[in-house]
DNA sequence: CGTCTTTGACCAGCGC
DNA sequence: GCGCTGGTCAAAGACG
């Protein structure tokens, strides 16, 4: 890991007041690590969940781990691809009604998946599984074995995954859609088990996994795969309805830049590209690739990648 | 009764 | 080929 060197600075409304950046490279491959710690986080300025929404994020779990969950203090994230760019922010939240907030933001994808990988991979993850006749969807009985028979010969892609390692004592973090437990594992090193959850939207094959880190017990890892294709579910049990308020729960302007997606919609360059390649809307799972296009293109300079991401106006430099 | 969780089994990928 | 691990399925049970 080679440190770039840190980048502090204040945004309006108080969420952020400084940002780290770290890179790391693996093989070639490079890692980006921010690491935003915010003095005064002003919770009607919840920043993750109105940026979620606002550009029709689809992590809709992040908003409660960047400080809606009353349990939440930390939150990392990060996004796993094919190859190892990844972007971490933490972001500090000690004035969050006390609580000292971390966040954490990983992406991670393959720079050559393009476009097209994440819009594809949702076919080719379905069309292994999802896509096939299943038995459980309409009583057939090929069922997975003869499915995973076929998937032989596909080389399997992987949806865009935005990982958040959120400190919390509840494992299931709530978000605002419904998600169906499907499976839970026992992790190799790990004392805890890791629980796979699917959004039960139909048609949603937004999928997640959550563990808790063995190395810090108090910190729950939240993985999503995944774009919801869906607007955020209204009726829901401890739906967003009742967790958040109606302004975070529409589309706003970016003329709040929220973290870390708002944040990279702020990018200059990010969002030029994402409005060149996709409609707005669709933001980080399907369109990650321009980020990480981004990220590599870049480079990322560690002082001005922030400057970049977040206008100037949203920037106060820490004296 | 519908929804969700639990849990053992199954499968693919990967390293040896 | 074998074993390990991650990911998924689906039946059974729990719950409201």
């Amino acid at each position: 890991m080679s440190d770039h060197g840190f980048r502090d600075f204040y945004y309006h409304g108080g969420a952020f007041n400084n940002i780290d950046h770290d890179q790391q490279s693996y093989g070639g491959e490079t890692d980006h690590m921010y690491r935003v710690s915010s003095s005064s986080i002003d919770p009607s300025y919840m920043s993750f969940t109105d940026c979620l929404h606002s550009t029709s994020m689809d992590y809709g779990s992040l908003e409660k781990a960047f400080g809606l969950s009353p349990t939440s203090s930390e939150v990392f994230s990060s996004v796993e691809g094919g190859n190892r760019t990844m972007m971490k922010q933490h972001v500090g939240a000690d004035e969050l009604g006390g609580n000292n907030g971390e966040v954490t933001a990983t992406l991670n994808s393959s720079v050559s998946s393009s476009s097209s990988e994440a819009g594809c991979e949702e076919d080719s993850d379905k069309s292994k599984k999802d896509g096939q006749p299943k038995g459980s969807d309409d009583g057939g009985e090929s069922s997975k074995k003869g499915n995973k028979a076929k998937m032989k010969g596909e080389k399997k892609q992987r949806e865009p995954r935005f990982a958040f390692v959120t400190k919390s004592e509840v494992d299931q973090l709530e978000d605002g859609y419904r998600w169906r437990k499907y499976g839970q594992k026992a992790v190799k090193n790990s004392p805890y088990p890791r629980s796979y959850y699917r959004c039960t939207t139909q048609k949603c094959t937004v999928k997640k996994r959550v563990e808790r880190s063995f190395q810090d017990p108090s910190t729950v890892i939240t993985t999503y795969e995944g774009q919801h294709n869906h607007p955020l579910p209204t009726t829901l049990r401890g739906s967003a309805a009742g967790l958040f308020p109606p302004s975070m729960l529409t589309p706003s302007p970016l003329g709040r830049p929220s973290f870390p997606h708002e944040l990279l919609m702020q990018m200059p360059n990010y969002h030029h590209q994402m409005n060149n390649q996709a409609p707005a809307g669709s933001m980080f799972a399907e369109n990650f690739s321009p980020f990480h296009q981004y990220v590599h293109q870049h480079q990322v300079p560690d002082y001005g990648l922030l400057q970049d991401m977040v206008p100037s106006t949203f920037l106060k430099h820490e004296p």
